[in-house]
DNA sequence: CGCTTTTGACCGGCGC
DNA sequence: GCGCCGGTCAAAAGCG
């Protein structure tokens, strides 16, 4: 086991500049971006600065719980091994042993203590592990709720002046159509242009868009449903195999749940955990970002497996696969944009399976929440994975008609966070409707830092082991309860601006997001956050 | 010498 | 069945 650095006032200059750990020297790469550099920050926000006090102050007091709960553990464990050693020390019995034969056994004591103490702690990592998968699920849920108490609010809304106008059983006749069939963000994408967007929506992408849309499954519309079904699919011993220890044998689609009853407790939870890791393994993430560089920093040390040329694209995509563990089954695509070639755009996939560094884990959490949020919806649906009721894409797509596409036939769901920000000046809507943007567009910051921003919100949380979720419920339901754009925006605003939680300010952000594309469905033409699950690259 | 990168071969999925 | 394509493997080369 190793520990990294813990030097979680990331984003201040000096510790990024005097304190670069071992790993980042072997890994600096010329001109690379570094998202997570921190002189990408402005030091004019003091309340960021503030915001890394804190959560340093709290890391510092999660590691030093967990020292003392390791303490606790050597004494109790201490207790009843010293016991009889001091017992035997007072033992008439063993007056007669030399003093040379008690030194070995005291030795062979700390011996077996230690292998105690070894046992314990990977046991606690295992439990951890769990925690943070129960947490996930649980973000998940979370997020499903919001949209579904959204789509409520915009049925009521809309239905109240039907009722208004007509009778009442007719007007209820109408919800009920309504909520059967919730296809009004599939039909934004063709009429909105999406397949002009750029090279990243591929052909086949543009062949479903013009084909309309697929059948539209009912269940997701029914949040019962949905998180039956999605619980159905994260406690489905879906394989056992490692999903990443054999790509090849990775199922594109959820194979029927039953297929392995081999329920026992010692196994069910590796299972879940294979399950879920194949589940994050279909989930993909994709940053974009203008860079020069040939690849940017997050963190991680990667070692490049392979290099194709993608059709449609003149430019090499990468392949690179974490080396920071053994195992680690974090994969990530960088390739460059065709149409605009300042624009990097990296792909992540899977979860990392050990400790991550700081700057690391901000871009790792980033890309596990988004993953969750996208697999939050999409998952939910064993038929078709890109089921256009698809949580983020009813949560985004409104709002992101020229960047988001949905395919129900491309094999992974992939939810793009575009910090070229290129086109904000276009929709100044955006700019006060959605939090992560405000972050950005904040005089002197860069749009290239956001996943920092964002991360670290996860990152400090989960490190915290307070786990992000358990605080996510307050902000996004009270957010998703107003039905005023204004008061989304401020609190959202003042999410960020005062609450040293940055999962909380995500939280807001991306419930702001949702409630902003109810509001938006006519005049966004773009957005930071879209969803697609084809191959956008 | 060990690690990383390069690059052609290979494999599986998918459409025709 | 065949070809295309994306993704991965693995041997060879490069590098410190």
């Amino acid at each position: 086991m190793f520990r990294f650095p813990v030097s979680l006032g990331g984003s201040r200059d000096e510790t990024r500049h005097d304190q670069i750990t071992p790993l980042d020297e072997r890994r600096v790469v010329v001109g690379e971006v570094d998202f997570f550099s921190d002189n990408r920050v402005s030091r004019e926000n003091i309340n960021d600065n503030e915001e890394d006090e804190a959560n340093k102050a709290d890391v510092k007091m999660e590691s030093s719980r967990v020292e003392d709960n390791d303490r606790s553990r050597d004494v109790n464990i201490g207790l009843n091994l010293l016991t009889a050693n001091t017992g035997s020390d007072e033992s008439t019995v063993d007056d007669g042993l030399s003093m040379d034969m008690e030194d070995k056994r005291a030795k062979f004591e700390n011996a077996q203590l230690q292998e105690e103490l070894k046992k314990m702690k990977i046991e606690n990592q295992r439990l951890r592990e769990m925690l943070s998968q129960a947490t996930n699920n649980f973000n998940s849920l979370q997020m499903q709720l919001v949209a579904v108490m959204r789509q409520q609010e915009q049925r009521n809304s809309s239905q109240d002046h039907l009722l208004a106008t007509e009778g009442s059983v007719e007007g209820r006749k109408r919800q009920e159509v309504q909520t059967m069939v919730p296809r009004q963000f599939m039909d934004l994408g063709p009429s909105s242009g999406a397949a002009e967007h750029d090279t990243e929506v591929s052909s086949e992408e543009r062949t479903i868009l013009r084909s309309g849309s697929p059948p539209l499954l009912l269940e997701d519309s029914n949040p019962r449903e949905s998180g039956k079904r999605l619980l159905g699919r994260e406690e489905s011993p879906e394989s056992e195999s490692n999903a990443w220890g054999n790509p090849n044998k990775v199922p594109k689609h959820n194979p029927p749940s039953g297929s392995n009853n081999n329920n026992n407790n010692g196994n069910r939870n590796l299972i879940d955990q294979s399950a879920a890791e194949a589940t994050m393994r279909k989930a993909r993430v994709s940053v974009r970002a203008r860079s020069e560089a040939t690849m940017i920093t997050d963190g991680c040390q990667w070692r490049k497996y392979g290099q194709k040329m993608a059709k449609g694209n003149p430019c090499p995509r990468a392949y690179y696969r974490c080396t920071m563990a053994g195992g680690c089954p974090v994969r990530k695509q960088v390739q460059r944009c065709a149409e605009d070639r300042t624009i990097l755009i990296t792909t992540y996939e899977g979860n990392h399976n050990h400790p991550l560094p700081p700057a690391a884990m901000a871009m790792a959490s980033t890309t596990t929440a988004a993953a969750s949020m996208l697999l939050s919806g999409s998952m939910s649906s064993q038929d078709n994975l890109m089921n256009p009721t698809n949580l983020l894409a009813r949560a985004i797509l409104p709002c992101s008609s020229s960047m988001a596409t949905i395919s129900a036939s491309a094999p992974f769901p992939t939810i793009t966070l575009d910090l070229t920000n290129s086109s904000n000046g276009n929709n100044p809507n955006m700019t006060t409707n959605n939090p992560l943007m405000q972050f950005a567009q904040r005089p002197g910051f860069n749009p290239a830092v956001l996943p920092q921003v964002v991360g670290q919100g996860l990152y400090y949380n989960q490190q915290q082991s307070k786990f992000s979720g358990l605080q996510l419920p307050a902000q996004p339901l009270q957010m998703a309860a107003t039905s005023s754009m204004a008061e989304n925006v401020n609190a959202a605003s003042a999410a960020i601006a005062s609450d040293p939680n940055f999962a909380a300010a995500l939280a807001a952000a991306i419930t702001s997001i949702i409630n902003g594309s109810s509001h938006q469905n006519n005049n966004s033409n773009n957005t930071n956050l879209a969803t697609s699950n084809g191959d956008n690259i």
